[in-house]
DNA sequence: CTGAAAGCGCTAACAC
DNA sequence: GTGTTAGCGCTTTCAG
């Protein structure tokens, strides 16, 4: 079964080509008829137009690329749907890469997508190096990043990941805990270091030491990072709160805790970071830093159709980012 | 900054232009010299090869369209992901749209990708109707569907999901319960109306009589399932046991239970089905329905590449889904 | 208002 | 081995 193409349609209505096209993108120079009958018979004909075609000529495809690390991740699929919903209203479609965090898929990904001659690329990075290394492919296609995982020089979304390790780290000094761990993410991530520099700026606040725990960049997966909560628990039990850079990592946490039969919150106060809709779930109950992902992914779709568009400016968006109190953290009496 | 092409390349390297295209594409009639420095080049002058371009004239784009109603459902973001990736690895990109369970999202969305001159597409159609429709849009573009929203006449991977209703029915009967509710998932949907089929067989097999809840189309998000739970659980105490057609579902019930003081599993015994990843968090520790997910992904990628590459016979590959047990069901003293 | 024709970047059949 | 050329399906001047 061949394809029905706009010569087909042509020879049928015995008008050239020409017109046909002129008539399906609605030209004010052709007549009313004209344009109803050639419509109607590419409705009959079933003729689907190549937009691969197009986009030659036009040197536009409505196509976005995605980079993110696992959509898997609800984190990042929150963020996808919206993206994907974003775009599709404005006539544009998602192609989406994972990386699953390896900097060579990453980069890979963006040559492949470049290939499919994409009108512009929306990344989270999996680190600021292999962040610039995209720009530089890049070149001059428009790029929106999503998060701190960069080295500036491109346009990006964020929140504020300081002041979200501020808010949380300051939650818990006030409910009275002195002796709290912040568990980090990979070292290799710059979100995660802001996260780290606010905790560590609300601890210097309350007088308190502070632990830090860093997460070695290969260790990849939710099994291992329990494992490492693990470690850390059995060997460190005067802890009474962690604060987690996720909430990925606070459910590993939580895991580790009920196989040392913790309880939370009674033994242990335990904060999140991003709200994903499983912290809401009541045996949950995980109280976490909220940010406001579905703005973040409507915001990266705008920025970027607004660039692909012709606006060259580069703008840096960051979301305030805010504490949401459910039920893994109590307070403490300050003894002594 | 204008992008470089064959030709560019053609004219630093002094050949024409069909020579550079033979040389990429490592044809045997081409001097490894001469092959070596047009890649050299290429390399250098930052060449990108338009898949556009070459999809025009072989009259294949190796994308893939991947339609599924939410991303954002761990169900089918695990699914995606294990669909990207095997894709990739041969070759193929993912151009993915949400349905959000509209038919008419659906429709479009299947029209759009064939504008992307998609060489192939996978679909989890929200109802048998909706699917036939895409089935006949798509002509003789390779289709493959997952899951049992269709009604013939295509390649398809599922589970079996009758079994699956059956298996989880027999637990809970064997566990003495005799006041059993299936919760389902939407009435327009195929797959629902199957695993109910296998829990009635399941109840009749042991003289129970077995409550089925339907779910009305239009109730679409989680709040809303919620509700119904609520509804259900306020107006008949009775039942001591409840299957929900999926694990997102049973999470409503959960948050519904929790709301009435209902315990789990104490009052109530709760089974799920879909086994997500969220299922075994250990404080949710969801009994359910496992199937192979991510099987179900990559034998529906590999279904459609070989339909693309000139297979054309019709598959139809049955999963085995399999109860995991966790803690959401307790034993019921046979009384009387 | 509409037709003719050039060309987007690339492949492949045909020359030499 | 390599050059030449005809399209793939479409948009867009330039004529008329």
């Amino acid at each position: 079964m061949k394809r029905v193409t706009i010569k087909d349609v042509a020879e049928r209505a015995g008008v050239s080509y020409g017109t046909v096209s002129r008539a399906l993108s609605d030209h004010p120079e052709i007549s009313e008829a004209t344009k109803r009958r050639i419509r109607d018979l590419c409705e009959e004909m079933g003729y689907v137009p190549n937009m691969a075609a197009r986009g030659l000529v036009k040197q536009s495809t409505q196509v976005i690329g995605l980079i993110v690390p696992d959509v898997s991740n609800p984190f990042f699929s929150e963020i996808a749907l919206e993206i994907e919903m974003t775009a599709r209203a404005k006539g544009y479609h998602i192609l989406v890469c994972n990386t699953t965090r390896s900097t060579e898929w990453e980069y890979e990904a963006a040559e492949q997508l470049l290939r499919q001659q994409i009108d512009g690329l929306i990344i989270s990075p999996v680190t600021p190096e292999s962040m610039a290394r995209v720009q530089e492919l890049c070149g001059s296609l428009p790029l929106v990043c999503m998060g701190d995982n960069h080295n500036g020089g491109c346009t990006y979304v964020s929140n504020d990941n300081v002041r979200g390790g501020y808010i949380g780290g300051r939650y818990l000094t006030q409910l009275g805990h002195r002796q709290i761990a912040f568990i980090g993410g990979r070292t290799t991530s710059n979100t995660n270091r802001l996260r780290t520099e606010g905790f560590r700026r609300a601890m210097a606040e309350a007088g308190c030491e502070g632990i830090v725990v860093e997460c070695p960049p290969e260790m990849d997966d939710n099994r291992r990072y329990n494992e490492l909560a693990h470690q850390f628990l059995a060997a460190r039990p005067p802890v009474t709160a962690i604060f987690s850079y996720s909430d990925r990592f606070a459910l590993g946490v939580m895991q580790a805790a009920s196989e040392l039969g913790l309880r939370i919150p009674e033994d242990l106060s335990l904060l999140g970071y991003d709200n994903i809709v499983y912290a809401s779930l009541p045996r949950i109950n995980l109280t976490s830093i909220s940010h406001h992902k579905r703005t973040l992914g409507r915001m990266a779709v705008n920025r970027l159709i607004a660039r692909i568009e012709g606006d060259t400016a580069e703008y840096h968006d960051i979301l305030e980012p805010e504490l949401i109190i459910r039920g893994t953290c109590r307070g403490i009496r300050s003894s002594l």
